[in-house]
DNA sequence: TTCCCTTCTTGGAACGTTCCAACTAGTGTC
DNA sequence: GACACTAGTTGGAACGTTCCAAGAAGGGAA
């Protein structure tokens, strides 16, 4: 709690040279003689020194800051993407403001015009709930790369996704190898992810002749979705002996309306999820599900950002990395 | 991607009025007249003008940003504190600038370097990892709201936790109440909160009188560490009937260990976690644990920080919110 | 000695705001 | 008609950096 921060000023002073000189040897400059180094160095330790970095956005016109929406923190699987993009967001010397969107689209909006504001350089958006048209405007002003979902295009605009049609088909096809044909399928609810990936339940499904079989009810992507879906297909349709579900978060429920129901899960019913959250993979739970690569989606994200940061009109990158089945303990073969 | 940003003075052109006026109108002062407010803003609108917030940081020396450094993203329990965090932090108009503190304390530091360069008015710490006498390093340039610690003071600094000795006690109380006696422990390693939760493990045993049935087993917070812990627990001490463990995530692994051994939970063994982690909570795990009201806690820390950024020198505060026990279904009297 | 070159160093301008003291144009009062 | 107010409005200084053109010091070549 001194008087004041010390500024570049103090520095100089202390360090019998010019302010000048005082940034160029705190930025590594070479052309700063031993000498005067070694005196700035001591002087800025001595004080205390932080480089004000208002200041250095200022005047050379770089926040080194990226902004990060995303939805929620209810779903863990946002919290590996997050992990991911930290990581190279941190080794490359960048800021994160991390906001999470409010299902209140005003005040989104303005959450979204505090991130402008601070001047981002390019804005990452985690499974955000944002029109195209509002995306658009958005990246006329600064890159943006959209992790999860890839409808939507613009020259500033970088996609990173899985292909949830082909995840789909993989979790519905390795039901049906096991021996079901009774498959019902819980949805995520009125959005593009979830009718991609209830399209691939349907491909999978048709091609392997069992499309009058198709049972489709709707879920919302979370855990009490999943519960009360699970429930409707216990009574509407017994003899299901497996559910392909939406995302894990619903699985879990779907798993404790089944246990509630007096079915053991694989023995009696297999449930497969989609995403692989952490969480699920857990000994206890052991999902079996289709493992999305979160954290390196993240990575990927960031990159992607910097890189047209760096160089604006670089080609658009859809970027679709591969999901792969988890095997793990909540599918076996029907018991009948 | 306009030639460039639109400035203050350019809506100033526009509106044909001055940049003070646009200024003060723009941030809602009362002394400028409709006439002139009218113009301004449309002008702004169509030249879609956002201030730059490092010019305004700069001008008037205050960042509106709170940093918050958060031990990892793998425990939700933190995803849990951030929201209260960010809820908080966003109705009063500050943005936070989130970082992972990674375990290399190098890197560390120079993240929290990164978070002072922005001039945050304040630091939230969730769950760190830093030494007392960084954290009074640091509480000296700014406010220091600390949660789920209590154990580092300083003028500046506030904490928000939970009695996590109180909250040990009620936990093997009720187990001793549903008549468990043979009641082990695993903790989660060499941490104050670790060390407070057995203590009142130890406390409640002796209290009980069945300090001779102590027995704690090390763990480290992690499931895995959990798992490891309770394998142990079964091998060396058989007879146990019931775990209070340091943690929900520890308290999942003691729960999957439980089923590999051909324990069914609770009939055969009780396990009472402690945080009060959304996840555990789900049909599935149902687990029963000693609840921190953990987006509250959050949401109480930024409260704090903002009240002592607003007002420095306030008595300094040391927030203890009430933990709950969680009744749910990994607990049941012993079969024996 | 003079001149040029290199190496190091410097002060001033710029970045986009906010704050402040001062100015202008009305409006009402005596 | 002079005066004091009030309501709006203004330009300049300041915030703490970086960038840039230019200066100083020292050495070598002619």
């Amino acid at each position: 709690m001194a008087g004041h921060k010390p500024t570049i000023h103090d520095v100089a002073a202390k360090a019998g040279v010019s302010k000048s000189l005082v940034s160029l040897a705190l930025r590594g400059s070479d052309k700063v003689s031993a000498e005067s180094r070694l005196a700035i160095e001591s002087a800025a330790a001595e004080l205390g020194y932080r480089p004000n970095a208002a200041a250095r956005s200022l005047a050379d016109r770089r926040s080194r800051a990226i902004g990060v929406l995303v939805l929620d923190f209810n779903n863990p699987i946002f919290a590996q993407i997050l992990d991911g993009v930290q990581q190279v967001a941190g080794v490359n010397g960048y800021n994160t403001l991390i906001v999470t969107g409010s299902s209140d689209p005003v005040r989104q909006e303005s959450e979204l015009a505090r991130l402008l504001e601070f001047q981002v350089e390019g804005l990452i958006l985690i499974a955000h709930r944002l029109s195209a048209e509002t995306i658009t405007r958005i990246s006329d002003e600064r890159p943006v790369t959209i992790i999860t979902r890839n409808d939507v295009t613009g020259a500033n605009v970088d996609t990173i996704s899985n292909d949830d049609q082909a995840g789909a088909r993989i979790a519905v096809e390795y039901l049906i190898t096991l021996g079901h044909s009774h498959i019902a399928h819980v949805t995520g609810g009125d959005n593009q992810i979830s009718r991609d990936r209830e399209k691939g339940y349907r491909d999978a499904m048709s091609t392997a002749g069992l499309r009058e079989n198709i049972h489709v009810i709707p879920g919302d992507f979370t855990d009490s979705g999943g519960y009360r879906a699970a429930n409707e297909i216990f009574e509407g349709r017994p003899e299901s002996t497996a559910a392909f579900v939406a995302n894990d978060l619903s699985a879990l429920g779907v798993m404790a309306a089944a246990a509630d129901s007096g079915r053991t899960v694989p023995n009696d019913f297999s449930v497969i999820g989609y995403d692989g959250m952490a969480l699920a993979s857990l000994r206890t739970l052991n999902l079996t599900t289709i493992q999305q690569p979160l954290v390196e989606m993240g990575r990927l994200a960031v990159t992607q950002l910097l890189k047209r940061i760096e160089t604006p009109n670089i080609p658009n990158v859809s970027v679709q990395v591969n999901s792969q089945l988890h095997r793990a303990g909540t599918c076996a073969p029907p018991s009948h």
